[in-house]
DNA sequence: ATACAGCATATTGTATACAATCTCATTATA
DNA sequence: TATAATGAGATTGTATACAATATGCTGTAT
């Protein structure tokens, strides 16, 4: 029996980028806001040095966008950027889908299946970020479970970028219909138990075309009245 | 006509991790060799800042893998590496193929036949620098014409691996037949100019699979040589 | 002879100081 | 008035100094 996890040593710039990270996911920081790096040494007590380390982590990660002798400002996701993030998300899930689809078992439908249901559960609850995590938590199944390194490394780039555009859905339609997750989830789950590899597939197309549609129109409704109160 | 291209100051940090880059591609660096901060220092004539930034991207591109407090070394490429180096390849490429065949026209087909024509002329010459570079020329070209920022971001991650895993090849097989990836290359070119997408999916499965096993057996021979050397 | 504690050295992690560059308001000039 | 030059302030880029940690040697006790 496991008792004790490992423990190792996390630097300050893993930790100060993982908190600029959340802050652009939630929405504290805001698209084209300009990150200083003073103002974060003294916000998070630490020095520039992992400071900076962690703005050239997220900038690799596209979260954030450095001009040189500017400053880091925040990225601001353009229409084509939805459309490219969903079509490179659906190329990564259905790759996933052809290295786990014959190695799925009882025990991960179980697993799976158990997600939707506490989907489900925090959608009743408006517990609107647990509903996001635990969405992300079924898809992140999928991809780990391929154990594919660099599709992991890529999903895990993709993923925060991903949550950060959910979040301006969530802000331009706040009425948003979180159900159609649930059953997205249980089509995706029904074609994987039919080991039907070209239905997951679809399944994941059709899934992220729609979203992609949402976002899309989220960015331009935002974008519209950016430009209405500020002309 | 355009006469000046844009002029962009390029950081230390990045001319550091490109020197580091192509040390590692042309194995000048070679697998788990330590890479330490002052050494770098002293050789390029820049303080530890720039370097140690430099070794934070080449982190985020897996050439290089540090370890808290002991310092960064070389990455250094398993079977399984390999294995996922190229089935990732495969996708990326398969997802650009969708994103172009309807698109490329004729300057296209001719630019990319006129660089198999440089490349068979390399290879006549023993020019083997030339040789890797006009090849990836080639994939490069297919992959920049989709214009897909995430896929181009995700090639750029893995092409880099992909160039130090064929120096391992060529190491391990001096007498190579080069003229293998001209072949290789028309065929892509039949398939794209037939606009059949499956064709060109089947043929990009094909080589990439073809060149991983071949990689594979380069990494299982100079284990084997490392071993038997150094017990 | 072996195992362990403790110190010396090397290396990385972090903080701070200085240099280069950009931005923007102000002023001079046509 | 419009435009360009100028300089102060702000911000980033780079260098260096100091702190924390890991490694390996040496001496000592068993």
């Amino acid at each position: 029996m496991k008792v004790f996890s490992q423990i190792r040593p996390v630097s300050l710039r893993e930790q100060v980028a993982e908190q600029i990270r959340t802050a652009i996911i939630e929405g504290r920081l805001k698209p084209n806001d300009h990150v200083v790096e003073a103002a974060l040494t003294e916000q998070l007590g630490v020095s520039r040095t992992p400071v900076r380390e962690a703005l050239i982590i997220l900038e690799r990660e596209a979260l954030i966008v450095t001009v040189p002798h500017r400053g880091a400002f925040v990225r601001a996701f353009n229409e084509e950027d939805v459309e490219a993030l969903f079509s490179m998300r659906t190329t990564l899930e259905n790759f996933a889908a052809e290295l786990v689809i014959d190695r799925l078992g009882d025990q991960d439908y179980t697993y799976l299946e158990d997600l939707v249901d506490r989907q489900r559960h925090y959608i009743e609850q408006n517990d609107f970020k647990q509903v996001r995590s635990t969405d992300m938590a079924f898809h992140q199944y999928l991809i780990s479970y391929s154990g594919h390194p660099l599709l992991m490394r890529s999903w895990e780039e993709i993923v925060a970028q991903v949550a950060a555009v959910l979040y301006l859905r969530a802000e331009a339609q706040p009425d948003y219909d979180e159900y159609l997750a649930i059953s997205d989830h249980c089509a995706i789950l029904d074609a994987y138990r039919a080991r039907d590899l070209e239905k997951v597939k679809a399944e994941n197309r059709r899934i992220n075309n729609r979203v992609a549609a949402e976002c899309l129109s989220a960015v331009r409704v935002l974008k519209g009245r950016a430009d209405g109160s500020a002309p």
